[in-house]
RNA sequence: GGGCGCUUAGCUCAGUUGGUUCAGAGCACCUCGUUUACACCGAGGGGGUCGGGGGUUCGAAUCCCUCAGCGCCCA
């Protein structure tokens, strides 16, 4: 069989992955013989395509799974999707809007099917594409945020959170986007990083019962119809007088106080700031200070209401009402100033337009008490953060942590099982169906002649957050009825197999962007329902840039198209070119070139396999220089297992990587096939060749998790295997006590074969042309590597002599003399230039070592190994420069 | 404004407890090399005052102070 010299992944990915699916190897089941390892994926947006961010994301899962399944764990990887809220919500109605079907003309339960239709459509794809990069997820877990069982975990955990009391309503100032017609959180609001130019006013208020006027400032002088107060710093001795006396605000003439306020800035505009209750975050919170009246005088679509009290601008949006309003200010006088200046303007993230700042009832749970132990756990690093940087992060949103707003004016969601039965702000009742809600309705209202048609369900749903929150907990079933106590409010443990088994799960990996959103509360409801964390480490990765350091954005245009590379590089060429520059952590600057470099490492292997599989194979007898290297090699390996098995436990994944790259391409091919391999068309004795198959498994093995495809290829052409003998299950490599004074021999080898190679290049010396070595030492210590200088260097012999050959190209490695004889006319001088820098260099290290061993206090205090290795180095400097100064003169 | 972090080779980054010839890796670059597994290759090489300054120590990339520049999170 001829093998192509160049790899192609295409012929074998997709033969592959389908053969793993064949034999379940992705599957895990409750398995009392082995230990769990598990893993749940951030669910992705059913809006999503698969983005470099996912690629990242999951390549590190895989390889975590990968790893842990070849370890001999129940390894289960549980994908899922996520339902995501508003930006399904905003894909649907925009693509009815495409067939002329506009939202409000339909009913909830039409506009769901609409979703759900189109949920079926698009929300697989990014699963699917998954299956591309090689992820071995067991798909039969898949779980969507809004399945049957997952929709009722999130209303039994909305009921049980109202009944514990961590859940109320309450009006609250909600960051309200006018175009999506939704309250949004903080995290969804938009500031430019540079501000953006907007006008500050600068407006007289009359003093009540005085010629006098006050100068207040403000941004938004359409909102003057709501103002209740006027405000001044305490300190501010231009206005202290003023504090106490009433305003009269202009169109409405309306009284309102002068209040003092630490708030206020003093040398920001005028120092007067008019006091906005209604529409401003900042204002609210002084009004609760000042007991000032709220006015709300903006209405949910951001046109002004009749509440404003001034009939032309009723039925205005809010940014007409601007311009209107600072024209009769100027017809009225009383406008000032108007100054360009440079502020924060928060725009929603979905829509751009501008948030409105809207008192509203809204729903809450209470943060502080529910979150304390999540709190404590990730600082006793009950869990661990990998960077540890982000326990800080993590630290100072816990400490400052808000109530969580997590109602949402949306369809599309969970809905929230409150059920209203009259007017006022308190007649509702929260329940798991209408049937319990009808009870608790008739109760609470002293009405038993209540019917199911005089309630009302909330309109609104949950946050996406509050669902997926619950996600490691519901994908194990951990809500159903068996398992969850609605008395007590826990999940129970020993009614839930899965649950039991696989939970906590091990390892999240995900984006730092969601640590509070998702992680920090996803700690919370695993410590709230069942007592235990959700996972033991969070490993957040960077995020994807491009090499300009810029994210990678669709808007930007500068995010390949993952599936692409994929098809152009191969799956395995792609999941090593991210992992290559992705230090634990750290941003990760994508270019295509990393990629490129995974496709030529798989060319290397492949290259390799091709080589040990084009041998002539003979019982002969296995030459010494084989035995040295095949020693070698066996303990080099147990070398690097142990350096990869450490940064994989500090998950360096890019280190362990590099660590196995370097295994391969340096250790491997570069040195030990070039020490076995046979001459030209000669055969080559079976045993090296059964050892050599042997350590080409072993380095497939641990390079399986970060390229699987290649790796289950070679593993199968490499031998006749049983049926289910796949690498994917192989077992993973074990640590071993390993002889270390072979790998000293071998440095001492190699090193003095680059010498010879360097004296080859410097000299214009064919690589073909065999050479003498002359050794200035007793042959004894030269017996094991030998044969294998011999071969490596391509010598014609070694001789060993204390005569210093005539004409010779010299160097010294460990005190020791070697001559390369010289089949052209040595160039003295060029030889003398070489031999001297060596001398500069040895006497100037002399001398540092020197000046250590000479310092007392040194000698005193440093501790006798470091004391010791320093009287070496003198030792061996000194030994190295006489001989140096010798070949020198011998010139 | 508050908090956190970063600055090491042309680029991206390692460097654990202050102490091996410790100043490293990968890529990039330069030189040489192709009938011999791979040119998606091989061999070799150059390149850094560890952001600046000060301090602690026998000894500092590593600890402390300070200045400068950059980034992130929160308000």
């Amino acid at each position: 069989m001829t093998l192509s010299t160049k790899y192609d992944p295409a012929q074998v990915e997709d033969k592959w992955y389908q053969h793993w699916m064949d034999k379940g190897h992705f599957n895990a089941q409750v398995n009392p013989d082995k230990k769990p390892f598990s893993i749940v994926i951030p669910p992705p947006n059913v809006t999503g395509v698969l983005h470099m961010g996912h690629m990242l994301n999951n390549t590190i899962q895989d390889i975590l799974i990968r790893k842990a399944r070849m370890q001999g764990f129940e390894a289960c990887w549980v994908p899922g999707t996520d339902h995501a809220s508003i930006a399904t919500e905003a894909k649907v109605v925009k693509m009815l809007r495409a067939k002329g079907i506009k939202k409000s003309d339909l009913s909830r339960e039409e506009f769901m099917n609409y979703a759900w239709g189109w949920k079926e459509k698009y929300g697989g794809i990014i699963l699917e594409q998954l299956k591309k990069l090689g992820a071995s997820c067991d798909w039969e877990r898949t779980t969507f945020t809004m399945d049957k069982n997952y929709y009722s975990s999130v209303i039994k955990v909305f009921v049980d959170l109202f009944n514990k009391g961590y859940i109320y309503r309450s009006l609250r100032m909600v960051n309200w986007d006018v175009k999506a017609q939704t309250a949004v959180s903080n995290e969804e609001v938009i500031y430019k990083e540079d501000g953006e130019i907007s006008k500050l006013y600068s407006v007289k208020y009359k003093i009540e019962n005085s010629t006098e006027h006050i100068v207040i400032a403000t941004q938004r002088p359409e909102t003057i119809m709501g103002d209740s107060g006027v405000a001044v710093n305490p300190n501010d001795d231009r206005y202290k007088h003023l504090v106490g006396r009433t305003v009269i605000i202009p169109f409405v003439n309306r009284s309102v106080p002068i209040i003092a306020d630490e708030y206020v800035t003093m040398d920001f505009g005028t120092g007067c700031l008019k006091v906005t209750p209604a529409h401003d975050t900042n204002d609210y919170e002084i009004g609760l200070r000042h007991d000032l009246e709220i006015i709300d005088i903006i209405g949910l679509d951001g046109k002004l209401t009749p509440a404003c009290g001034v009939k032309k601008y009723i039925g205005m949006d809010r940014f007409e009402v601007r311009k209107q309003i600072v024209k009769d200010m100027k017809v009225m006088k009383i406008l000032v100033n108007e100054d360009k200046f440079n502020t924060r303007i928060g725009r929603s993230e979905r829509t751009n337009s501008v948030i409105e700042p809207k008192l509203s009832l809204q729903w809450f749970i209470k943060m502080k008490s529910i979150s304390k132990t999540a709190h404590n756990v990730v600082m006793d690093d009950e869990i661990t953060i990998f960077p540890p940087k982000f326990k800080n992060t993590y630290n100072y949103w816990m400490k400052n942590v808000r109530d969580w707003c997590i109602s949402r004016q949306l369809w599309w969601g969970q809905r929230i099982p409150a059920y209203y039965f009259g007017k006022g702000d308190d007649d509702y009742v929260v329940a798991l169906n209408e049937q319990e809600a009808l009870e608790l309705a008739q109760k609470k209202s002293n009405n038993q002649n209540l019917k199911p048609s005089d309630l009302h369900q909330d309109e609104d749903v949950l946050d996406t957050w509050a669902s997926s929150w619950l996600f490691p907990l519901a994908v194990f079933d951990g809500f159903n009825d068996q398992t969850f106590n609605s008395e007590i409010g826990k999940i129970l443990p020993t009614k839930n197999k899965e649950l039991d088994y696989f939970y906590p799960t091990d390892t999240l990996v995900t984006a730092p962007e969601i640590l509070f959103f998702w992680v920090a509360r996803m700690v919370i409801a695993g410590y709230e329902y069942t007592g235990k964390k959700p996972f033991n480490n969070v490993y957040l990765t960077g995020i994807v840039r491009d090499k300009q350091r810029r994210k990678m954005s669709k808007s930007l245009g500068n995010s390949p198209n993952p599936l692409d590379l994929i098809k152009k590089y191969g799956a395995d060429g792609v999941r090593t070119g991210m992992l290559l520059s992705s230090p634990a952590g750290n941003d990760l600057l994508f270019d295509e070139k990393l990629v490129v470099q995974g496709q030529k490492f798989s060319n290397k292997i492949w290259n390799a396999f091709r080589l040990i599989q084009s041998w002539d194979v003979k019982e002969l007898e296995q030459p010494s220089e084989n035995k040295l290297a095949i020693l070698w090699f066996e303990s080099n390996f147990q070398k690097v297992l142990l350096e990869l098995e450490n940064h994989f436990s500090k998950f360096r994944i890019s280190d362990a990587l590099m660590t196995a790259y370097k295994l391969i391409w340096n250790d491997f091919c570069s040195w030990y096939l070039e020490w076995i391999k046979p001459n030209y068309q000669a055969p080559i004795d079976a045993k090296t060749h059964q050892q050599t198959i042997s350590f080409l498994e072993q380095l497939i093995k641990v390079l399986h998790p970060f390229m699987p495809f290649i790796t289950e290829e070679i593993w199968h052409a490499l031998r006749k295997r049983a049926s289910g003998n796949d690498l994917i299950i192989a077992q993973w490599p074990e640590t071993e006590k390993f002889d270390k004074s072979i790998l000293t021999d071998a440095s001492f080898l190699f090193e003095i074969i680059s010498q010879i190679r360097n004296i080859r290049n410097k000299n214009q010396i064919a690589q073909k042309m065999k050479l003498i070595l002359i050794i200035n030492s007793a042959a004894i210590y030269f017996k094991t590597i030998e044969t294998s200088l011999i071969k490596i260097a391509n010598l014609e012999k070694i001789s060993f002599s204390e005569k210093k050959p005539e004409r010779s190209h010299a160097f010294v490695i460990q005190s020791k003399e070697f001559y390369i004889l010289s089949t052209k006319t040595i160039n003295n001088d060029a030889e003398r230039e070489t031999l001297q820098k060596e001398l500069n260099y040895t006497r100037g290290f002399l001398e540092t070592v020197l000046k250590k061993l000479n310092n007392e206090r040194f000698v005193k205090n440093a501790p006798p190994t470091v004391l010791e290795i320093e009287k070496k180095k003198q030792h061996d400097a000194e030994t190295k420069i006489q001989k140096l100064k010798q070949n020198i003169q011998n010139l």
